[in-house]
DNA sequence: GTCTATAAGATGATAGAC
DNA sequence: GTCTATCATCTTATAGAC
């Protein structure tokens, strides 16, 4: 708790202690916090963050510039929270993806499960996880330190899927899955600057990139 | 010629001109100019377009910010002539290694040599490539609309690459090749976000992902 | 909770000396 | 070719009214 990146409102109230004062709508701070966050998640994807102004996040969430400061520390700390909550977002939904394999299906069944859950929240789950995959690399090493942690347990996750398949036999002996692993993470985490959504188009992409990573991965 | 980005210097003089008068040495403004676009392109990808100053460029190029007006117009400039040289090498590249292919060879030994000189330039050839891929979707979209021209035409140069494997049977017949062609830029591209050179580092990367790519993509 | 007003500093760009 | 000086504008952030 000590490290890493607290997402606490400024305002030090959760929903229920606003709720105890009679005066604000119940939740009227948590909303317009989400709020908040989910237009500076949309326009740090789009622009990236230096090039994104409080003004422009304070207009399209119908406020002006100085009243993000009761509900945020900093510019940073937005960035900060944004941050997290697309890894966090990203880590629990592939997990929850992997577990739902059955368990006597084969590893690689649960490699491609994790490779259709990073794909269909990036594209569908919202701007928070395309956005901490897109401006991370940019970003004040500060802040990319403080997110570390959490990232790197993402990674270490995917490296045991694979190494798990590995040891049952099911990959190629012949490769490196350090490297395998950075690139089908560039081919998911690249899909943001190309990919135009449409009925039925996540799927259909997600098999076609487990089709091409597995069969290339997988033994004859 | 109309459309597009010009890379002309702003004092409107070549090697030649700038060598007729005897007062600065010989190639002087080429020499600076260069360094400043080296420096500029070094300074896009680690921190983005935005976050980089005049001033951050030029004190890397050992100058004062208001010097650069006279080798460019304006940031804007400098940034356009850095992505179109980054496309413009690139793009160079590849074709080199692929009209390098014997011709009696298969086409899929054409795309191998397509992937492994796009890595090689990402990775090896300077930090203009590595830049324009990297930042190109956060730019403001006058910039991005200036640069479609040659990005296109880069992309449909992949298109007949792998279109003419597909019509030579070698591709299996199930694939979207322009999905895989996409997840195939990603794998690429994302490379500068991790990748740490070393010797020999890049010629394996690009037979691993070649292998990785093809086999998948190969028929049996 | 959100506003107006404003401070304090940085930024892209220009003018003109050398 | 590069510098110093300067400008107009924008930016993050704070203070305090409502």
């Amino acid at each position: 708790m000590a490290e890493g990146v607290s997402i606490r409102p400024r305002n030090g109230k959760g929903e229920a202690a606003t709720a105890a004062f009679g005066q604000a709508k119940p939740g009227k701070s948590a909303a317009t916090r989400q709020r908040i966050l989910d237009v500076a998640a949309a326009t740090f994807l789009r622009k990236g963050y230096a090039a994104t102004t409080l003004n422009d996040i304070a207009k399209a969430s119908r406020l002006r510039a100085a009243s993000l400061y009761y509900h945020f520390d900093s510019k940073e700390q937005l960035l900060d929270v944004v941050l997290l909550t697309g890894v966090e977002r990203l880590f629990q939904a592939v997990r929850q993806a992997v577990e739902a394999v059955p368990p006597e299906a084969n590893r690689l069944a649960r490699v491609e499960a994790a490779i259709g859950a990073h794909l269909a929240v990036l594209i569908e789950g919202g701007d928070y996880t395309s956005c901490a995959m897109r401006i991370f690399g940019q970003l004040p090493p500060a802040v990319q330190r403080r997110q570390m942690p959490r990232r790197e347990a993402y990674g270490e996750y995917w490296r045991t899927l694979l190494a798990d398949a590995a040891a049952a036999g099911e990959l190629r002996p012949d490769l490196d899955l350090s490297l395998a692993r950075m690139f089908l993470f560039g081919a998911l985490n690249w899909t943001p600057e190309w990919f135009k959504r449409g009925r039925g188009a996540t799927a259909a992409a997600a098999r076609q990139l487990s089709r091409l990573f597995l069969a290339g991965l997988a033994r004859d």
